[in-house]
DNA sequence: ATACTTGCAAATGATTTGCCAGTGT
DNA sequence: ACACTGGCAAATCATTTGCAAGTAT
C-alpha cells in the first residue's frame, strides 16, 4: 500500500491506520492525537468535542481537539454529523458510512445503511438531478410515532 | 439580501392579519413589531435576524428581534429556516411553504415547490415510515453540476 | 534544530437572558 | 395603572484564532 491518496476512507479499526496517515501527511503524531482516536474509536456513537475533550482528562483541551478534529477530517480519517440543532457529532470514517433520520418533534435520530435511502434519493436525482446526502445533514421530518399525532 | 424598504404597494393585508393574531394571543402591536412585519413582508427572500435588526434603523435592536420572531413563529405568524452551517433566515408564515436543497460543495440553494419532493417523501415514508419535510432543514447533497464534478 | 503542536486566553458569531425604563391597552 | 415590551449590557453556546512554550522527528 503505498498509495498517496489521502480521501480514501479509512477502512481500519486500528490506530496505527490513522497515525500512518498522519506521518503520510507530514503530520506528528502526538500522545493528544492518539487520544483523540482512541476515545473515537471505543465510543459506539458520534461524539461531540467537548465529550472528547472531556475524555481525554485534566489534559484535554477543547480548542486542540476541535483543530485535530479538523485535520483528522482533512486526511479523512474523521468524519462529522449536524443533528438537528445539536452541537457536531464526530466519528471515525470507516467504510460504513450511515445516513440519518432527524425527529424535529421528539429529536429522536435514526441512524441506517445508505441503501435503506436509495430510493428517495433517485426520486430526488431523477425530479430534480440532485445527488441528496443524509450523511452530513440528516433528513428532518416526522417519525413514524410522531406523524401519528 | 434584497432591500427593506420598497416603493412598491405594501400587502397590509397579511399585516393586519398578523396584527389581529397578536391581540388574539393578548399580545401588544408595538411599532417595533409591526416594523418587524413590515420588513418581513417587504422582503423576498428569508432574512438573517441581524438584517431585520439593521433594516430597523438605529433603534434595531437584535435581542429584540429575536424574541420577537420567536413570539411570531409560536403563533404561527413566521417560521425559520436552516440553511447549512449559516444562521436561521425568517420569513412570513405564507400559505405556501417552499422547501429546499442545498449544496455542500458550492452552498447553492435552491427553492421548490413540495410537489417537487413528495416522490422522494413518497419513498422514505413507505420505506421506512418517516414523514420527511424539507422546509426547516433542507434536502442536503450535491446539485447536478457539482455532483458532475 | 526546527517545524509542528499544545494549552491557555481571548475573539468570534449566533442567539439568549436579566434588568429596568418605557409604552400599549 | 399595569402588565407587557424595548433597548442595552452581559451571558451562553459552539467554534475559532493568536501566541508563547513544549515536543516529535
Amino acid at each position: 500500500m503505498t498509495s498517496a491518496s489521502t480521501h480514501a476512507p479509512v477502512e481500519t479499526s486500528s490506530i496505527a491506520a490513522a497515525e500512518e496517515r498522519l506521518r503520510a501527511a507530514g503530520m506528528r503524531v502526538s500522545a493528544a492525537r492518539r487520544r483523540v482516536l482512541e476515545v473515537l474509536l471505543g465510543s459506539a456513537e458520534p461524539l461531540r468535542a467537548d465529550q472528547i475533550a472531556e475524555a481525554l482528562g485534566e489534559h484535554g483541551d477543547i480548542s486542540s481537539v476541535y483543530r485535530n478534529l479538523e485535520r483528522f477530517e482533512e486526511l479523512g480519517i474523521v468524519r462529522h454529523v449536524h443533528l438537528g440543532h445539536a452541537p457536531g457529532l464526530y466519528a471515525l470514517n470507516t467504510g460504513s458510512r450511515l445516513e440519518y433520520l432527524v425527529c424535529e418533534r421528539c429529536n429522536r435520530v435514526q441512524a441506517v445503511e445508505p441503501a435503506a435511502l436509495d430510493a428517495a434519493r433517485e426520486a430526488v436525482r431523477t425530479g430534480l438531478g440532485f445527488e441528496a446526502r443524509f450523511d452530513h445533514f440528516p433528513l428532518a421530518g416526522l417519525c413514524r410515532e410522531c406523524a401519528a399525532a
